[in-house]
DNA sequence: AAGGAAGCGGATAACTGTGTCCGCTTGTTG
DNA sequence: CAACAAGCGGACACAGTTATCCGCTTCCTT
């Protein structure tokens, strides 16, 4: 699965250097990290990088796979949780936390590369998500016209905070996404007008600038 | 108050042909415009709108006046009405409509400019939301620990998903606002760590990319 | 109607970011 | 220990943006 011939062992360490310095300037600087940049932290020519990640989503997809496969794991636990509603909350706060302490993980899952990547991981979860938004309802703890692609508009909302605030007040998006999911309540309102299609949302969630 | 010598009459009109195409443009394409594209679309040079705009700001600035001016009106209208819940929730949906309808206006509102100009829009329409507020609060429609900063979070919240939807669903903003504002109405929880303080609103607002 | 200030246009310099190419180096294989 | 492929570095070509400058034009004044 790794493909072909097997990196010779200096273009192997290479790459490792490449990203855990491109893994520190993201998670430190956000998007705009240059090539140029990475190749500099990382003490290697340009080329090299460009060899190995020919575009900065390559290099983003090679970064941020093992957290989204963590994203996935919150997601079961919180399925597994006694209180649906208890673990709906959880699930996205710790979601939003992760978004929270790493920029590029933020611009990862909020932005066009997280499409390419949605067989992996938005197929994976949203199903869950589902799950535990319907055992929810039944609880009356979520209004029921709510959808799982509503809620996913959550660390959404919430990532325009988390992304002015981080340096201001990084325990802001705290309250925010306190109030976000209190409004997911059943109230005598109506949410007005029809819900996203799941194409829909794949579009939204790609158009992260 | 205009400032010292009045244009030339071909110097004002070139001034109004600026305007007007940047005008157009900001509310199609948003930010990214550029001064050159201004002077193109304005069929004049780029010296021209440099010499009256020096920078992007000071065009917006010039554009988006009277449209913060709107903004007060809606404060001041919706303090007038019966029910301040109401007053409080249509005026924060005619804010976010606003910002749906024009790129221009929403990056302004939301970016750094809007942060020099706080002397007459901000520190206006501030007071007036947190009369509103307190209203209600007495009509117990708001949990009480809500600040007028949590409240003026929501249409940067909401920004984020108007900007990434415009062409994809341009009326989900709808649904969002909607979980968002009955996230203000009282519940069993609190919200959780201190609220922004002004400083801290200000620095967060400005930091629209 | 004529002089001079105000204004105009757009070529152009200065940068920044992206991506390629190619001569040289290094690891691997027999 | 060759000899060759794989890999390396980084100069450089290219593209897009910002901002300035200056010779020429237009308007206003008297």
């Amino acid at each position: 699965m790794t493909g072909s011939t097997p990196l010779r062992r200096d273009a192997a360490r290479n790459r490792e250097r490449v990203l855990a310095a491109a893994r520190r300037l993201f998670a430190e600087t956000g998007r705009a990290v240059t090539h140029n940049e990475v190749a500099r932290a990382a003490d290697v020519g340009v080329g090299t990088v460009y060899r190995r990640f020919p575009t900065r989503e390559d290099l983003m997809l090679a970064l941020f796979e093992d957290q989204l496969a963590l994203v996935g794991r919150l997601a079961d636990e919180a399925l597994a949780a006694d209180d649906p509603g208890e673990g709906l909350r959880r699930f996205l706060v710790q979601v939003v936390e992760l978004q929270a302490g790493d920029r590029g993980l933020q611009e990862f899952m909020l932005g066009p590369q997280a499409r390419a990547r949605a067989g992996a991981a938005t197929s994976r979860i949203a199903p869950v998500v589902g799950a535990l938004l319907d055992r929810a309802k039944e609880c009356g703890q979520v209004r029921p016209e709510v959808t799982a692609l509503d809620v996913a508009l959550i660390p959404v909302m919430v990532g325009a905070v988390t992304t002015r605030s981080r340096d201001v007040a990084p325990e802001i998006w705290r309250r925010v996404v306190t109030i976000a999911l209190d409004g997911l309540r059943p109230t005598d309102g109506e949410l007005p007008g029809p819900p996203l299609t799941p194409a829909q949302f794949e579009e939204v969630v790609s158009r992260g600038r």
